[in-house]
DNA sequence: GTGAAAGCGCTAACAC
DNA sequence: GTGTTAGCGCTTTCAC
């Protein structure tokens, strides 16, 4: 059995109320029963049960973290500020992984609730009934979406300008001449890839040019998706001349689809990605993207939470996180 | 306040312990009392605490994952080949970035323990005194080490075969001709690390060359590490004719390195890396490989960890997971 | 089969 | 400043 703060209280000569004073540097507790707590507790071994204080306290110092998968370069980034930032504060984070699939997002959200968390972040996946967060908020836990917006919960976000990032891409492409120019993207479901698209629109209607339906190819989440969503945009002979790929993934699946079909990059297609990653400039040519904040993305999703698990009160409060163009090789012209 | 087991059992006529047994699916409860107890439980919104049952039951069903950096792509795809195996088994995990240092590694690990998980993976952080992972042993806490071993830790591991990798890397370039052959590498300090490098060691000396210390370039733990690392070796006039790189990172650098002194692979320079990534068939030209079984070592740490939460005894075990040599066009010749 | 009661390790009133 | 006491929500003997 391991020792108690009762071991250390007897060992010390005192109440375990004083024991837990010392330990625990909250109340009162004379500099010389403090002395006597710490040795004891040190001469014995004594680890605090967070489980038993969390009984109690009512806190566990643990904060869940819900992403649709941690390969993703971009969760892990995000991942990480976010453990960064707690970490700071002494929390720790519970990963869950939910594989883009409501169901398991549900079933993660409710294990990390067992579990008692503080709060919790998630990546909420595409389509999924929102009643599990919606109780969250309802149930008093702090909670902040990340990257993705969900109708029907009133949470903290903190997102990328994707509209505005996508636009920028784009209006990128239209500047250099194309004028057909398609876009690979994930589900539309998911707020942020419907704000891209949304941004791709917005830029072809600045530059005079009518959306052409034909040239959205719509993936989902892994690579091999965004393959085969650019592989159908570009496999036919009225192809667009560039592409906009909303996301790591489908700029990967971009640059297969073209090498298959040995389309050359630039001169057969130009590209324009969204997520900057570090083989993006392994490549030849090197890829033009609009980077986000990645880090920035998760360390500011942890200050939000922090904030509330400090106390902050009222409405939603809703990050928008810059993105910007890198422009490098992968649609011709000068850098 | 949340409804607890209490107030279920009060709606449905029956004590707390009727109810919880009912709900627990242990002991015996009648058909009928259990049917009062999940209706009243699904009615009332009963949610288990399971902070208070870890507490009496000395079990949270929830384990630790402590690596050196979840943004390394081959930490991230063992993390998720764990999540996947515990998950699989109601198990949550809980992550711990320890930043390669071995201090943050300690406190982790405290963290994690005063969390009371059922048990731990540690990819142990180079030049950490194995005071803390020890403990976790002689405490009867599960422990597996993943991708590197530490002296002193008597617990189960799972790692790659990495000396035999390689040997298989260089003796593949030894084969090309090659007779100056550098490597660049994490530390020493980390056993993936050391035996890899004994295996380029290996590799030469079949080959009849005497290994050349001063081809032998350490870096650290992140890409600009990896990428002085691989300018101090290339840099010079005598520099190798081609180079091993013993990790993801030191890949990455070297490409780097060598685009800074123009160097062209593989006509100046041929390359073998360690751990294949998606981007690696992207470049021009691919790299040829070793390839690392990333998503079934976390598998594995995941089985051999249930094995011991399931009450499995015995001396440590040491799993070996073979990595394999993947022909692309770095080291020049035909794939 | 079911209930009463004890207690997991800790914190938090409340006396003294 | 310190000790006593009462739980936190749950599981688990042990009677009945």
């Amino acid at each position: 059995m391991a020792v108690t703060i009762r071991d250390v209280a007897l060992a010390a000569g005192v109440s375990t109320a004083t024991a837990a004073r010392a330990l625990g540097g909250y109340g009162h507790a004379s500099p010389a029963a403090r002395r006597k707590v710490t040795e004891s507790a040190r001469r014995l071994g004594y680890r605090p049960n967070a489980v038993a204080r969390a009984l109690v306290s009512r806190a566990t110092t643990t904060v869940g973290l819900v992403v649709g998968d941690i390969e993703n370069p971009f969760f892990a980034a995000a991942a990480r500020g976010l453990a960064d930032a707690m970490d700071a504060e002494g929390y720790t984070v519970l990963l869950a992984n939910a594989d883009e699939d409501a169901e398991r997002e549900r079933r993660a959200v409710d294990a990390l609730r067992a579990r008692q968390v503080d709060g919790m972040v998630v990546v909420p996946a595409p389509g999924a009934s929102p009643g599990h967060l919606a109780d969250l908020v309802a149930a008093g836990i702090p909670l902040v979406l990340l990257d993705r917006m969900v109708a029907g919960v009133d949470a903290d976000s903190v997102l990328v300008r994707n509209t505005a990032g996508a636009a920028d891409a784009v209006a990128h492409l239209t500047g250099l001449g194309h004028r057909r120019i398609g876009v690979v993207s994930d589900l539309p479901e998911i707020t942020s890839s419907a704000e891209r698209i949304a941004g791709y629109r917005r830029a072809l209607r600045a530059a005079g040019i009518e959306p052409d339906p034909s040239l959205v190819s719509i993936g989902g989440p892994t690579q091999a998706d965004g393959e085969a969503a650019a592989l159908r945009l570009l496999d036919r002979p009225d192809r667009p001349t560039a592409v906009f790929t909303a996301n790591n993934f489908m700029t990967v699946g971009a640059l297969r689809a073209a090498r298959a079909l040995h389309l050359r990059v630039p001169d057969d297609l130009a590209l324009v990605g969204f997520d900057d990653l570090d083989w993006t400039t392994l490549v030849e040519p090197p890829v033009t993207v609009v980077s986000q904040p990645v880090a920035e993305l998760g360390r500011a999703a942890g200050e939000r939470l922090l904030a509330r698990l400090r106390g902050e009160d009222g409405p939603a409060r809703r990050i928008r996180l810059p993105a910007r163009l890198i422009v490098r090789g992968s649609c011709g012209g000068r850098p």
